[in-house]
DNA sequence: TGTACATCAGTGAACGCGCGTTCACTGATGTAC
DNA sequence: TGTACATCAGTGAACGCGCGTTCACTGATGTAC
């Protein structure tokens, strides 16, 4: 690591704070990616992963869900991402679905601990946290209506359908995280079993999506 | 309370054990009721709830993730009840999804508990409970598709994609749940606005399904 | 039926441990003149 | 540019507390004869 932003003399105060405070936010999903619950982990194992004394944990956050809520950020700036890779992949030849299905499982696993925090904490944990990446989640998701209105895709469907179409998607995307996750390595027939399942799933609601009319009322 | 089983006198020593197994499992449950998550129940909290020595404790479960998995199986025969009553529910008249969302958001009101537990537990927590949970979610979907068999629904569907089809819409019951549970209470116009959602995500997963056609290779 | 003994669900006290939080501090960085 | 002082990110030691687990126990229930 030989990265000017490294090494530690010639920068500032507040450059070498913020490295703390990315260090302890890295720390947690470090001890995440080992299979522990944010909600369990405690101020001193997160301290501890980050080389720092316990009181210097305050000087950045107030308590460790004030650092969940940082983390949260970072899951918005993480499907964002997610949505421009998407869209960068164009349309080269095949399934689009299954090709956002391979790109989306990449995603995944290149951020495993981000999505472990996203599944883990988006219905336990503290309600503050909760509710914080329900609405990130629901952000991407009117991300991807508009994507999909850019692009033509349903073009007669009005916008609220549209959303709700993508809040199905994202559900279902969501819902495949943790399982991909918790593949065993080396499974290759399990793991093709679920991607396909997965593609079958989208298949199933883009074609309801398709033959969607509004309610006449 | 006069029922019979609950008069300590007059009951073996076996049938006590097991009230005060269930005292403890339902201890959990209530500590979950009031907005906390299984993970990070301690097992002194969980005996100081059901009235009991910690030590007891030890005479029914080998530790905490054990009472979990003990959870798990009534988690399996709630969902089997769910099922019973969506049956029973008959065809009355008016729109079928329309009832059958009706019925499960009561159902979920009407045992928040497990359904708090599912919803977290699920992605979060242990391994084992983890895995657990998606067994029993995957026996429920499994049953959902043989109950659609049974009724004639998707007549021409193969069973593999029956099952695809039921659990996308288990995973679209399952996201809406914890929804449905952080509702703050007396939001009639939020509730119905999530209802109306979900209802319309299930009429495109259904409308889908019925677009079907298997892939020609 | 009565007695003597075995079983065992639940108790109360104690242990060592890691926790969150506090305190007074250090010493490098930043600022004012 | 040099000096004197202020700031403040991070330290090390200490605290009181609730935790999981252990121990030897109690006394009601169950069993054998």
């Amino acid at each position: 690591m030989t990265d000017a932003s490294l090494r530690k003399d010639s920068l500032s105060r507040a450059e070498r704070k913020d490295l703390t405070r990315h260090a302890l936010m890295q720390a947690a999903l470090t001890l995440i990616a080992e299979g522990r619950s944010f909600t369990s982990l405690a101020l001193r194992e997160i301290v501890r992963e980050a080389g720092v004394a316990p009181n210097a944990f305050y000087r950045h956050f107030r308590n460790t869900d004030e650092l969940g809520l940082a983390l949260v950020e970072e899951v918005g700036i993480t499907l964002r991402r997610l949505l421009r890779e998407a869209r960068e992949m164009g349309a080269s030849q095949g399934s689009t679905v299954r090709r956002s299905v391979k790109v989306y499982q990449e995603y995944v696993n290149a951020n495993r601990p981000t999505f472990l925090f996203i599944s883990s904490e988006r219905a336990g944990g503290s309600r503050i946290l909760r509710l914080a990446i329900r609405n990130e989640v629901a952000h991407f998701t009117n991300e991807m209506a508009q994507d999909f209105r850019r692009l033509g895709v349903f073009p007669d469907m009005p916008t609220t359908s549209l959303q709700m179409v993508c809040g199905l998607i994202v559900t279902t995307m969501l819902a495949a995280a943790p399982e991909m996750l918790d593949l065993p390595p080396e499974q290759a027939l399990l793991e093709a079993e679920m991607t396909d399942t997965f593609v079958r799933q989208l298949r199933v609601v883009l074609l309801g999506a398709a033959a969607w009319r509004e309610p006449s009322r």
